[in-house]
DNA sequence: TTCCAGGACGACA
DNA sequence: TGTCGTCATGGA
């Protein structure tokens, strides 16, 4: 007897293979996996840990996953309570017509957009999210990579199914006990270290409340995220734009966005500037920048083999 | 050696 | 309200 796949119907276009490959760039990701056509994330099902797996079943114009938990097809009442787990994972709410329509008419940006047909970045959870783009401040990936690999191995849980191990980022309750000394030793910086055990412990006793940002309009949820210590613009801009997927938030200030618009239209701009330049994206200025993030990076990838 | 990496903080004017 | 020095590490 054929197995039958539980199918979720996605909006097109999306482009599966390359949306989930584009930011799966580490081979040291321990959170989330990445393979042979395969993505495999640990979620909270009704606050119990479940291994989500999702694979491509459609095409870029029709797109469809196939849906398993913990190794096995979903089951029908399983599948829609993962319905909108998957939808907010993939960004299943972003409509990408309306994106490419809006910028259609700056033939350089036009070109990016059809060159990514298809493509989304897939979200993370908030803490997870704003963890890794603490981590990520002032240093390359490759090394930002290696000290979240550590922090979830010291920190994270480990979840088993279906032949499967993948970690759970560590919860704040973890790292609210965890000691500055053991990341230093894992080569934290000293601010990273306090910014991410303090916040942590911002979350336990209850004057940080990550849940209260999703509702909040870009602008206020920046100036309510900068106000704790270890968050600036620029990690409130980047954590809206991966977690939560908002389109007007971008940010300003990331090397790799520089990079992008640098090599797109030959302009080396400042903070400032290139906040203004974005202008040109209007409310889309943060897809804009996943898509230069994404443009760069298959860019360097051409070139580098 | 210098400069740059998907910056933020604190001091200072 | 802006600028400047400092923090840390690794690679080009």
């Amino acid at each position: 007897m054929k197995i039958v796949f539980p199918v979720l119907s996605l909006r097109a276009p999306y482009d599966f293979a390359r949306s989930i490959g584009f930011w799966q760039r580490s081979t040291g990701e321990l959170c989330e996996q990445w393979a042979d056509g395969v993505y495999r994330r640990v979620i909270a099902l009704e606050g119990a840990p479940a291994l989500l797996m999702l694979r491509s079943v459609g095409a870029v114009d029709s797109p469809a996953v196939a849906v398993e938990l913990n190794g096995a097809p979903a089951t029908p009442d399983e599948l829609n309570l993962l319905e909108p787990i998957v939808r907010q994972l993939l960004g299943d709410d972003l409509d990408l017509h309306s994106f490419y329509a809006a910028v259609a008419g700056e033939p350089v940006f036009a070109g990016v957009t059809q060159q990514l047909y298809g493509v989304k970045a897939p979200r993370s959870p908030l803490w997870e999210t704003l963890c890794w783009v603490i981590i990520g401040q002032q240093i390359s990936l490759p090394f930002a990579y290696m000290l979240k690999q550590r922090l979830v191995e010291r920190y994270g849980e480990r979840f088993e199914a279906g032949g499967r191990a993948l970690d759970q980022f560590p919860s704040p309750e973890r790292l609210a006990d965890a000691e500055a000394s053991d990341l230093l030793a894992m080569q934290f910086s000293r601010n990273k270290a306090s910014f991410i055990t303090g916040l942590a412990r911002q979350l336990v006793d209850g004057s940080f409340d990550l849940d209260s940002v999703s509702r909040l309009s870009t602008d206020a949820a920046i100036s309510y995220l900068i106000g704790f210590r270890g968050i600036g613009r620029w990690t409130a801009e980047f954590t809206l734009m991966r977690a939560l997927g908002r389109p007007d938030a971008f940010p300003a200030n990331d090397a790799g966005v520089r990079q992008g618009v640098t090599a797109l239209y030959g302009h080396k701009l400042a903070e400032p500037e290139l906040r203004a330049f974005a202008g040109r994206w209007g409310g889309w200025s943060g897809i804009a920048a996943i898509y230069l993030l994404a443009w760069l990076r298959e860019m360097k990838t051409k070139h580098h083999g």
